[in-house]
RNA sequence: GCGCUCUUAGCUCAGCUGGAUAGAGCAUCGGUUUUCUAAACCGAGGGUCGCAGGUUCGAAUCCUGCAGAGCGCGCCA
């Protein structure tokens, strides 16, 4: 339950009210006044959006239910409790039976103080204790540029690793680089045709090959590098040239893609290196000894309507055991391990790392793939919850309302970088995180490409300007807060509007925690949306009235007072800002 | 056929893990600029929360069934 965290981690304005709920119930079932209360069914709703309070929490509807002596007045004793609290500006217990709280506009300030006070910092907690956490995202397979079909998944990736290490985790961001198999020689072949083409041998790429013409690019850097001289040259020895330097290029490429969206990783683990440590008969000695191995046959996949499917013998790990609905295949019939076995022991590799969760992030078309993957690192490590899986759904690219198809084998795929010169940073950024990852997505290029408010994310970098540029013109007035010391007086000047304002910004770090809680960053732009909206609403109510505008020359104390929370809200943007990679602009 | 994910306003999506009258943006219609940035704001219309049961003081939220959509379902990678 949420209240413990709050308790725990954060939120002192509301902490303190709910360790005197959580008080009175023991207090009330220490008299057998009551019978057994679940503490965690008591609620202290702090953003409602009713607004019959600051705050309002379902205390009386649970507890009145257990009251043991019918004639027992609960609602006055509990009136009596709450006039005690010295918090408290004024509450009721409505006919609904919440009760509705309005704090001290003292108390709220105080807390106000300490976002400056804070500043960068604030939000952070330590909800994750230090832990070592992986997280491995995009991993896309090193045969051609990055597309937008990886773009969801890094974003959600990259945000998500920041958001944990606000939170207290040390994070790892990790790409996994598939640079073995048979794909990897089909694209150094494909590299090979290339180059030979460079020199006017006339070869044609076949159609399980890779047309794209990225290809070209880098077997012209080899003539540049090498001239002719692997046309004659001894063929493993050639193909294990193309395959490496194919390989270099592309990641070199997809890291320079990547980097145009600020989205860094601190590690790049190879498929190659993991299948040298001979990390798979690791795995295969673990599942050996808990007797999740055997020699059996697979059913016909449903979808195969092939007729030419041939039920052969070979070695399947009992993925049904733990998580799975079929066992899977570890070893080829041929006696070659699967990409599978490859897979788990690279899980392996992690776990050796000491890691003390991780977290993968794959697309809507591995989701089948899931339970086996949870299941060997189960069987690995013992923990069902060590690996965590985060699956997002694809991201349907729209372009004046036709649905763009895209295909890699024929390669006609939309890169990463074609949008990014579209689009750019910032839109592209706060659009793959606006919605849950679960959701499938529709991308409006004509939309995104718009620089008005179809675009939500100028609406936020504009809240942010408008504030930056009353302080920065108070500053040219001379006024700031640097030696404010009158702190006792600002309430005076606050209008309830602005007491809103300050509410949600003191439940900031609520709504970080949530989202490193239930690894959802789409929280976080739910949050300054809803923030912005309410500056830009109070901002033109000072058109109207006056005394509602931000800077008075007249009165330096009133004008400071502005600033106070301004700053405060400044600061919460930046820290989000932050942690989305988007720019906070002081004037648009 | 099986598995996972999803279904909320005309469209794109939220809904704080069970609370009070279900909310934004876009689109539509109507208003607001001698003013700290109108890239903004205010107002109006628009809903059987896919359907049907169940759990309880209380369900968009939890459970079951059904329908629909997306993705996946070699020993490929």
């Amino acid at each position: 339950m949420h209240l413990d965290c709050i308790r725990k981690f954060m939120i002192d304005y509301i902490s303190n009210l709910l360790n005197f709920l959580y008080s009175t119930v023991d207090f009330l079932e220490d008299k057998k006044l009551v019978t057994k209360i679940n503490k965690s069914n008591i609620n202290i709703d702090f953003a409602s959006k009713s607004k019959r309070g600051d705050v309002s929490s379902n205390f009386y509807l649970i507890v009145n239910k257990k009251i043991i002596d019918s004639k027992y007045n609960l609602k006055k004793f509990l009136s009596d409790q709450i006039s005690k609290l010295t918090f408290i500006e004024k509450f009721e217990i409505s006919d609904t039976g919440f009760i509705n709280i309005n704090f001290k506009k003292e108390y709220i300030i105080d807390h106000l103080k300490k976002i400056i006070k804070i500043n960068s910092n604030y939000g952070n907690s330590q909800y994750g204790k230090n832990e070592k956490i992986n997280i491995e995202f995009v991993s896309a397979n090193p045969t051609g540029p990055i597309t937008i079909a990886h773009l969801r998944g890094a974003v959600l990736g990259d945000v998500l690793g920041s958001i944990l290490e606000k939170s207290g985790y040390l994070v790892t961001r990790e790409y996994y680089v598939n640079d073995s198999g048979s794909q990897i020689d089909i694209l150094s072949n494909s590299l090979y045709k290339r180059y030979q083409q460079l020199y006017k041998f006339e070869i044609n790429i076949d159609e399980n090959e890779y047309p794209g013409e990225y290809l070209i690019e880098i077997a012209k850097k080899i003539k540049d590098d090498y001239g002719d001289i692997w046309l004659d040259e001894d063929k493993k020895k050639t193909n294990n040239f193309f395959k490496k330097f194919a390989i270099e290029n592309i990641i070199k490429d997809i890291v320079y893609d990547l980097n145009l969206l600020k989205i860094k990783f601190d590690i790049f683990s190879k498929e190659s290196e993991i299948v040298n440590k001979n990390l798979i008969e690791e795995v295969f000695s673990i599942l050996k000894d808990k007797n999740l191995l055997y020699e059996g046959y697979l059913d016909k996949p449903i979808a195969d309507d092939s007729e030419n499917w041939e039920s052969r013998k070979q070695l399947l790990f009992k993925s049904t055991q733990i998580f799975d609905d079929r066992d899977r295949a570890f070893k080829k019939a041929n006696g070659e391990w699967t990409y599978f076995a490859n897979d788990a022991a690279y899980h392996l590799d992690k776990y050796k790392r000491n890691f003390d969760k991780l977290i993968n992030i794959w697309g809507a078309d591995h989701i089948g793939y899931i339970p086996r993957m949870r299941s060997v690192v189960s069987a690995i490590t013992n923990k069902n919850d060590y690996l965590e899986i985060l699956n997002c759904q694809i991201v349907r690219l729209i372009k004046d309302n036709q649905i763009l198809k895209m295909s890699k084998r024929e390669g006609n795929f939309i890169s990463l970088k074609q949008v990014f010169n579209l689009v750019g940073k910032d839109p592209l950024r706060y659009f793959m995180i606006s919605t849950r990852s679960e959701t499938s997505m529709d991308f409006d290029l004509n939309k995104v490409v718009q620089k008005n408010k179809d675009n939500p994310v100028f609406y936020c970098q504009y809240a942010y300007a408008r504030v930056s540029s009353v302080i920065n013109k108070s500053k040219e007035l001379g006024i700031t807060i640097d030696s404010f010391s009158e702190y006792e007086n600002i309430k005076n000047y606050f209008s309830n509007e602005e007491i809103e304002i300050i509410l949600k910004l003191i439940s900031y770090p609520f709504i970080l925690y949530q989202s490193a809680k239930f690894k959802e960053p789409h929280r976080l732009i739910n949050y300054i949306e809803d923030l912005s909206s309410t500056f830009h609403s109070f901002w033109n109510k000072g058109k109207e009235n006056e005394s509602l505008r931000l800077i008075d020359k007249e009165n330096i104390t009133k004008t400071q007072s502005k600033l106070v929370w301004l700053s405060a809200f400044r600061i919460v943007l930046k820290n989000i800002f932050e942690i989305i990679k988007i720019e906070p602009t002081e004037s648009m």
